[in-house]
DNA sequence: CGTCGGTCGTAC
DNA sequence: GACGTACGACCGACGT
């Protein structure tokens, strides 16, 4: 890239691009509260440019701390200014660690600013016949453009600034822009110029006269605009503003290139540093894959593997990861097994590999009677990473009665809730700065297995996975061991994971023929109601894009808009939306009907059969127990926890949900929860005697609120009550409460201040929290979980509020969480004490699903309801409600 | 052709 | 200035 012979100098503005990305950014912060946006701006500036630009000589110009000549000069100098905040000056010495990492020489005169620097050096280096490109956006340093100077503004569409296009943009000569920026000021800078004069009237007199001084000579001459009075009036400000906007180019510098000389980074450093930021993918950049100096070998007997095992064993721990042919632990196919005992050693079995070259060990059935006993064996601590993969994976073999000692993923979560993602690669990269073989680097062909792999390379990989999971452990253990959320891990989450191990295994029977018939029938409905739609629009167009259906809905049949989405301010069609239309415009119904139809069979009644294992016959998915930050389960593949119920249509899914031959299915609920959690935690004496009442919460609250007696409740006061109570929960503002009702902001307002009022705990409890939450920076659950709130910090008042939401929910969600997974673990041990045939199934928050033999249900009910109502004891008293039947919505009661 | 952000809608 | 936590279907822009 760069021309042969000529080398190049980059003189950065560093102060500037720092200003610039602090501004332009929005707020970033690392888990510790660190403020980065600028230093990421920076670090990306400065790295773009090394990349494309390759430039020979480099240099960065820092302003110095303290006043500079132009503040003795000429004391009101960005003095409008407000003073440097404290989130951008803490991050400058980290840009100047940025600088050291990528090896760039800093540069800093005390009482100049960087400008002077670069003027200087620009100078110097213009001289030695050496290419000059300076790195701004300020437009005062324009004015150093010359022959062999150019200016290069990324920001500005990755112009590069000759003397032409200088010219070009202003009107003047690079020598200009000084008398330019001194007519017509510079506010950013704090160049106060000359009253009444702009850029027109600055580039209409330079034209003319030159510089300023000539101007002023001429000034009785000049009668346009009344220039030439505004000059004479001004014309002290205006020799001092040039004075300000002049760049220095005679500091006493050297030119030494060779200590500007490029050079790669110091990649030691930059892993340090970019780990510290928490600029991951910058970091993995810097990160050299696979792990050096280990000592991995493939067992290429079973009396290799027999002695790993007794190494396992005489170590007291085995870190350990089955490789399979599936993501799926359900229709998994073991391949081979990858045992560590130590730090930096790890060994690998291959079982059922089908490539060439090096061949298979032993049968799988004899490594797994080999390795059950171990894994079973209460001395030897076995740690993985979702080791719920391989419980189900061994409990398909026959092997059960595991009780793992560590798993790295749930020991992540726990203590950071609110990491997206605790896989092992980004752990491994966080934690130890190792970044791990991609799955798709070792597989031979674009869909290949894992089964295809050759052992050599299946051994390093395999053997990383469980070298690094024994490393992270390290890390971890001792970390969640010294706080209270060891506890929660090895009563809980621990116990739990095998809870859900079983529950995945089990899976839930589906109706597919049923399903079928309804995609039939939803399929009659949507063509019917597509044809309608068609016609008033008056022609075909796909109703299942938003950006289609606006045009055709407020541009084609003018309809009026209500509204824009969120993130691009394009014309939302939301239900809610539309709803407003439909009274005046049937389309907009139509549109409805046609979206709840398109989802039920989008989503559940055409995807849900997809779904079903064709071994099992059932429907595995996944329950996830490290994603929700609050503490709560999630589901996936599929998502069982959002299948409909509120509507009646949507409803009729959960027929679908049945049982197995000779069973039932029961659910079982737990009444208004999180609101009396919510009692508990408040300690409020009015909430907690709804419940001590035992009658209906949201009656009860509405005859507060609207001071009649509880029997003249009105629904509309009733459906009031529930709103807000929810709303409680959740940080429910004025404004949405008052849309919800209908009524004013300030309106609801009043509605909130009155019921807080009444429930006057309530309301010191989450101002309460809040306050707590400033201090410590994070929330608790009843059971110890925690949220750390970096949103609590921010300046940006949305965040601040958004942060404050979520340290009233997170405590009562959470709870609610750890309530329902104490209860699972227990009754999980209670079923199997009573040699129950019954299994839980599914989990939705607030709800087990059950899937029991018919003679054992009113026994297992009365057991459910007994865990999940003891699981944790409140000031209230904890109400399930249980119902079964022959498919779920039967059962719901 | 795959990835990813945007929009929308389902649950608690 | 939108009420917390999830998952996923579908569209369409974008990059390889």
């Amino acid at each position: 890239m760069s021309k042969p012979g000529k080398s190049r100098l980059y003189l950065i503005d560093a102060s500037g691009h720092i200003f610039r990305a602090f501004y332009a950014i929005h707020e970033l912060s690392t888990s510790k509260g660190l403020k980065t946006n600028a230093t990421l701006g920076f670090t990306n500036m400065i790295r773009k440019l090394l990349r494309e630009q390759t430039p020979d000589f480099v240099v960065a110009a820092f302003d110095p701390p303290g006043p500079t000549v132009r503040h003795k000069a000429f004391p009101g100098y960005k003095a409008s200014r407000d003073e440097t905040p404290q989130d951008l000056l803490e991050q400058i010495p980290y840009i100047r660690r940025v600088c050291s990492a990528l090896r760039i020489p800093i540069l800093e005169v005390p009482g100049y600013e960087a400008d002077d620097v670069i003027g200087t050096l620009a100078r110097k280096a213009q001289a030695k016949g050496i290419e000059v490109v300076i790195v701004s956006e300020d437009k005062d340093l324009l004015q150093l453009v010359d022959k062999g100077i150019t200016m290069f503004a990324e920001r500005q569409g990755r112009v590069t600034y000759d003397r032409a296009r200088v010219e070009d943009k202003y009107g003047v000569p690079p020598e200009s822009i000084p008398d330019f920026l001194a007519l017509m000021g510079d506010s950013v800078d704090d160049i106060p110029g000359v009253k009444g004069i702009g850029a027109k009237g600055a580039e209409m007199i330079l034209r003319e006269y030159g510089t300023i001084e000539k101007a002023i000579e001429h000034a009785s001459e000049i009668t346009k605009m009344g220039y030439g009075e505004k000059l004479n009036a001004d014309a002290k400000m205006a020799h001092l503003s040039k004075e300000l906007a002049t760049v220095y180019t005679d500091l006493p510098l050297e030119l030494d290139l060779d200590a500007f000389r490029a050079q790669d980074p110091d990649r030691q450093l930059a892993r340090e540093l970019f780990a510290e930021l928490e600029f991951r993918s910058i970091l993995e950049e810097f990160t050299e894959s696979g792990i050096k100096d280990a000592d991995y070998e493939t067992l290429e007997s079973a009396d290799a593997f027999v002695a790993a095992l007794d190494a396992a064993r005489a170590a007291g721990q085995l870190s350990v990861d089955l490789e399979t042919t599936h993501q799926h632990p359900v229709q998994a196919e073991i391949v081979g097994i990858a045992l560590s005992w130590k730090a930096g050693h790890g060994g690998y079995l291959p079982i059922a590999h089908t490539t060439l070259g090096t061949g298979n060990s032993m049968p799988l059935k004899e490594a797994l009677d080999e390795l059950a006993p171990v894994l079973a064996d209460a001395s030897v601590k076995v740690i993985g990473q979702n080791l719920k993969y391989d419980l189900i994976v061994l409990k398909r073999h026959g092997i059960s009665g595991i009780a793992p000692w560590f798993d790295t993923m749930i020991a992540s979560y726990l203590l950071h809730p609110t990491r997206t993602g605790h896989g092992l690669d980004g752990l491994a990269l966080d934690y130890l700065g190792v970044k791990m073989t991609p799955f798709k680097e070792i597989i031979p062909a674009k869909n290949a297995t894992f089964d295809e792999v050759p052992v050599e390379v299946a051994t390093t990989y395999a053997a990383e996975d469980t070298d690094t999971t024994l490393r992270l452990s390290e890390l971890f253990a001792p970390e969640l061991e010294a706080t209270k959320l060891s506890a929660l891990y090895r009563e809980v989450e621990l116990p739990l994971m095998q809870v859900l191990a079983d529950m995945e295994l089990a899976g839930v029977r589906i109706d597919s023929n049923y399903l079928a018939k309804m995609g039939v029938e939803l399929q009659k409905q949507l063509d019917g109601i597509s044809a309608a739609i068609y016609e008033a629009a008056g022609g075909k167009f796909n109703i299942n894009s938003p950006k289609q259906l606006a045009e055709v809905l407020f541009d084609q049949l003018g309809l009026p808009s209500g509204g824009r989405t969120a993130k691009t301010g394009s014309r939302s069609t939301k239900a809610q939306v539309l709803e407003k239309l439909a009274a005046d415009y049937p389309i907009a119904n139509q549109v409805i009907e046609y979206r709840e139809l398109a989802k039920l069979k989008g989503t559940y009644v055409d995807s849900l059969p997809a779904l079903v294992n064709p071994e099992t016959g059932r429907l595995h998915a996944s329950f996830n127990q490290t994603v929700a930050a609050t503490g709560r389960l999630s589901s996936s593949n599929p998502n069982l926890q959002n299948i409909p119920i509120r509507s009646e249509l949507g409803r009729q899914i959960r027929k679908a949900f049945i049982p197995a031959d000779g069973c039932v299915l029961l659910t079982a609920d737990y009444s208004q929860i999180e609101l009396r959690i919510m009692a508990h935690l408040s300690g409020d004496e009015h909430l907690k005697a709804a419940f001590q009442k035992g009658g209906d919460v949201h009656r009860e609250t509405a005859s507060k609120i609207f001071r009649v007696p509880p029997e003249d409740v009105s629904s509309k006061q009733r459906d009031r009550a529930k709103v807000i109570n929810f709303g409680i929960i959740y940080g429910m503002g004025p404004r949405r409460l008052g849309r919800e009702f209908g009524i004013s902001t300030k309106e609801a307002s009043a509605f909130i201040d009155n019921y807080f009022d009444i429930y006057a705990e309530v309301r010191n409890f989450l101002g309460k929290t809040i306050e707590q939450a400033k201090v410590d920076g994070y929330v608790t659950t009843l059971l110890g979980r925690i949220r750390y709130l970096p949103e609590l910090q921010s300046h940006q008042r949305s965040v601040q509020s958004f942060g404050e939401r979520i340290a009233v929910n997170t405590p009562v969600q959470g709870t609610a969480a750890d309530m329902i997974k104490r209860a699972m673990v227990n009754l999980h041990q209670r079923l199997s004490d009573e040699g129950s045939g019954a299994a839980m199934i599914i989990q939705v928050h607030d709800e087990l699903v059950l899937e029991i033999p018919e003679d054992e249900v009113e026994m297992v009910a009365t057991i459910v309801c007994e865990e999940m109502e003891n699981a944790i004891e409140l000031d209230v008293p904890l109400v399930v409600e249980v119902g079964w039947g022959g498919n779920w919505m039967e059962a719901k009661p």
